[in-house]
RNA sequence: GGAGGGGUUCCCGAGCGGUCAAAGGGAUCAGACUGUAAAUCUGACGGCUCUGCCUUCGAAGGUUCGAAUCCUUCCCCCUCCA
């Protein structure tokens, strides 16, 4: 049992991996508002869906009335995190980690509020690192680091004892950098609580520290759990890679499908993640299935909320359209309109002359097959339909009578991958 | 700087002059079964103008009829010593 009621929802759902002085920051949650931050360090284009967590609890907790700063780690990010990373980062040149930065910063803001008492923050570490000189950083944040402490790091563990891997002074310097983050956010914003994920832990522990031995505050930090799938395999990945929250990365429709496959044994632990839906909510739904005796309904209720999150209400209408259309069997049904409407909507597909009628190059130019002799092998093996019909011949064309209205043909590879050609 | 060890196809990891597009495992994909599940079974897993040809075993040269395998130089990583 917890004081405050945010705490108590966060262990509820399972959210809570690790905290400094639990009792105490129970107390202080529950008595007051407080300034927390969360970072995300510029390593790609976009966030991914592993960024998600943090994100949704950074405004769970503005909901329950504390002041959330998202940190951009436009200094961090130059470096690399190595935390749990067996092999050591490859930099990127600044500029373009100045152009990610920038794009994170609007995928996070979304779902912040900016206004209002306890408006959200948005900061940058380039900001107090960038001018930063060599010898500021040993003297006034270097000494207050132990070697000895740094090198027991479990994060830092296999890469100082595999017997092919080492770390470079540049990657175990990281940690002094988000330490010191912590302690200017406290200088600046009162900021007195870190959130990260649970690979966070070493570096939180450095902020903290750092924070009381600049100023002698007390600040805590909270751990999210590393988001793991009850079969072993890597959580948000898919054959196309990584599920990114940038809609021109990862289409709506995508989005809507990952969270609809999520396993039965997966899907309430990650509604409690990834949605707003109470825990008491969340029961309901998952007794009601287990009753049911059918299908669950609980992938479906994970797709809407979570797509509806990320990108908005008229993006999920789209995504629920395309795949009503193509999961229920009945592509006669479409009308031209329709199919208009689903190219717009996102459908994956391609645009195409009607000269280039073989099959074979329309599953690569659809993005279904990764090569001409992979599309070969998806044909034999009878994988390949085209607007429902089955097409198993290799020198299959399109003709008059695979495009629909004249204009579309669909066509899928495997269970639940298609492409939508458009000819021109 | 010195002495050793190592860089193999998405990952791990065998191969150490021809029978190697390269064992085995993992991941992935497809088929059957199903709920657009899970588990299981089967198959595929460098590319192409596909009974053959082309490209790949850190990079560039070389030896050889023939190299991932031998030699030279270079780059990178690890361990120990300084």
């Amino acid at each position: 049992m917890y004081q405050s009621p945010l705490v108590q929802d966060l262990h509820d759902r399972g959210l809570i991996a690790q905290t400094t002085d639990a009792q105490a920051l129970d107390a202080l949650l529950a008595k007051e508002s407080v300034t927390l931050y969360c970072g995300f360090d510029p390593t790609a284009d976009s966030l991914h869906l592993g960024h998600l967590v943090p994100v949704l609890v950074l405004k769970r907790f503005q909901q329950a009335g504390h002041k959330p700063i998202a940190l951009v780690g436009g200094a961090t990010g130059m470096i690399g995190d190595p935390s749990f990373k067996a092999t050591e980062r490859k930099l990127n040149t600044p500029d373009v980690i100045a152009s990610w930065v920038d794009k994170i910063r609007g995928q996070v803001a979304p779902f912040l509020n900016f206004e209002g008492s306890n408006a959200a923050v948005m900061a940058n570490n380039y900001d107090w690192f960038g001018g930063m000189g060599a010898l500021e950083f040993l003297r006034d944040i270097g000494k207050h680091f132990s070697v000895n402490t740094m090198i027991k790091k479990e994060s830092v563990q296999q890469r100082l004892n595999r017997d092919d891997q080492g770390i470079s002074y540049t990657e175990f310097s990281y940690s002094l950098l988000q330490g010191y983050d912590f302690a200017k956010l406290n200088e600046l914003h009162g900021c007195v609580l870190q959130i990260g994920g649970s690979d966070q832990w070493g570096n939180i522990v450095a902020g903290t520290d750092l924070t009381r031995r600049l100023h002698q505050k007390q600040v805590y930090g909270l751990t999210l759990p590393l988001v793991t799938k009850s079969d072993g395999t890597k959580f948000g990945k898919t054959e196309s890679g990584a599920i990114w929250l940038d809609p021109k990365k990862t289409s709506p429709y995508a989005f809507y499908q990952f969270w609809l496959n999520t396993a039965d044994a997966d899907v309430y632990k990650f509604m409690h993640y990834f949605t707003f839906l109470s825990v008491a909510e969340i029961k309901a739904i998952e007794e009601a299935d287990k009753a049911s005796g059918k299908k669950p309904e609980a992938q479906r209720i994970l797709a809407e909320q979570a797509t509806e999150l990320v990108h908005g209400k008229a993006a999920l209408a789209a995504a629920q359209r395309i795949s009503e259309s193509l999961f229920s069997g009945s592509l006669d049904a479409l009308t031209e309109s329709d199919l208009e409407q689903l190219a717009q909507d996102g459908m994956p597909g391609v645009q195409l002359e009607k000269s280039a009628d073989g099959l074979i190059d329309a599953l690569v130019a659809a993005d279904l097959a990764k090569s001409k002799s992979e599309a070969r092998t998806f044909i034999q093996s009878g994988s390949v339909t085209i607007n429902g019909v089955k097409a198993d011949a290799l020198d299959k064309t399109f003709g008059d009578a695979e495009r629909l209205f004249g204009r579309f043909s669909v066509i899928r590879r495997g269970k639940k991958n298609y492409g939508l050609i458009s000819w021109q």
